[in-house]
DNA sequence: ACCTGAACACCGTTCAAGT
DNA sequence: ACCTGAACACCGTTCAAGT
């Protein structure tokens, strides 16, 4: 007698996101999730093959407002900025997704759309080859590390405040600087840092 | 009657990367590494406030390598990329410490003198204020978002692998880059993006 | 065919008890 | 003063049993 299935994979993305993104990365357990969908943790088991399935749905889910086109309007800098913020700002709404991104992000479709064209407007600008491959992997490793820095570390974006307290006779470089960046703001830090590395990117 | 303390933290920081080294991340359990010192779980506690503290021990026993000498050869972007390249080459002999990095960073010794001598080598390259803090800020975005692509994800490198099965027709430039990208060496790669940071951080 | 309860082998952590 | 064993409240996952 074949029973009608009872959820659907993005029941359970939703579900797991929500279960994230209010109670941070540890709780998102099997039990967890379930409890969200008023189910138990076996019969998750039906629809993800395990845990890590689980979160590469997650990271999905998370991702999935990325508008993943590419900009028509600007020069080719312009435009490359333009679709790094758009995942910044949406991994910005889902923090407790962010040490989970590294590792799953080759399953993610909306990467993958967003790699593209990224790599289109890389094209436009005259890069191809070995070159155009070193300028992606420079821009994701950029926007990964800058969203990480911003969004892991103690309290969660206090690390500069903790840096403030070193001693300035040891450090003092590193203590002026930490007085300096908690007066630059996160959106100006990361457009700043992408800036350089877009000016570098110029042949 | 007071009984002299059979473990010191060094014992229990080097028994613990020896664990993550040769287990993964998910072998660093506080029962693992206490098996590792012929002791109990119980008795870690003895020397750390809880698992995280444990990590962080770790994180600085994986780096302690790291020769955070300012260097004084070259002009200032090669001093910068030889700092950089340093922390790059010890990591890469602790990989499954990477998750760990963004989280600990800010309790490495090591991590805070290597940062010192960064900000001293762009101080000299004439950057102070907020410009030295985005270009500091940019610098660690990149080495450590670098260095997590290098790592974390699927069969830890064999990401292009998998991106290079991707139907032509829908990824075009992610085809063509995929198979770009494994014909660059990890050193050449990393080098390369670093080159691109340092051109844009000149004046 | 789908869902469930009980069970297994783990976690981090607490606490009273041993020496 | 330090270490230990037992225990608690969790994990992911398996599997036989229910409907």
């Amino acid at each position: 007698m074949p029973r009608p299935r009872s959820l659907n994979p993005i029941q359970i993305a939703s579900a797991a996101l929500a279960v994230i993104d209010q109670g941070g990365l540890s709780a998102l357990t099997m039990r967890g999730v379930a409890k969200e969908l008023n189910a138990t943790a076996m019969c998750l088991y039906r629809y993800v093959a395990d845990r890590d399935e689980l979160e590469a749905l997650v990271v999905e889910q998370a991702l999935a407002d990325v508008d993943t086109t590419a900009p028509v309007d600007g020069d080719w800098r312009e435009r490359v900025a333009v679709l790094v913020r758009r995942m910044r700002v949406v991994i910005g709404c889902h923090p407790a997704v962010v040490p989970l991104l590294p590792v799953h992000r080759h399953r993610s479709p909306t990467v993958l759309r967003w790699t593209e064209s990224l790599l289109a407007v890389l094209a436009e600008a005259g890069l191809d080859g070995t070159r155009r491959a070193v300028a992606l992997r420079a821009l994701l490793a950029y926007t990964v590390g800058a969203i990480q820095l911003e969004h892991l570390g103690p309290l969660s974006g206090g690390g500069t405040t903790a840096m403030a307290a070193l001693s300035p006779a040891e450090f003092p470089h590193l203590a002026a600087t930490a007085a300096d960046a908690r007066r630059v703001d996160p959106d100006a830090e990361f457009d700043g840092g992408l800036e350089i590395l877009l000016r570098g990117l110029a042949t």
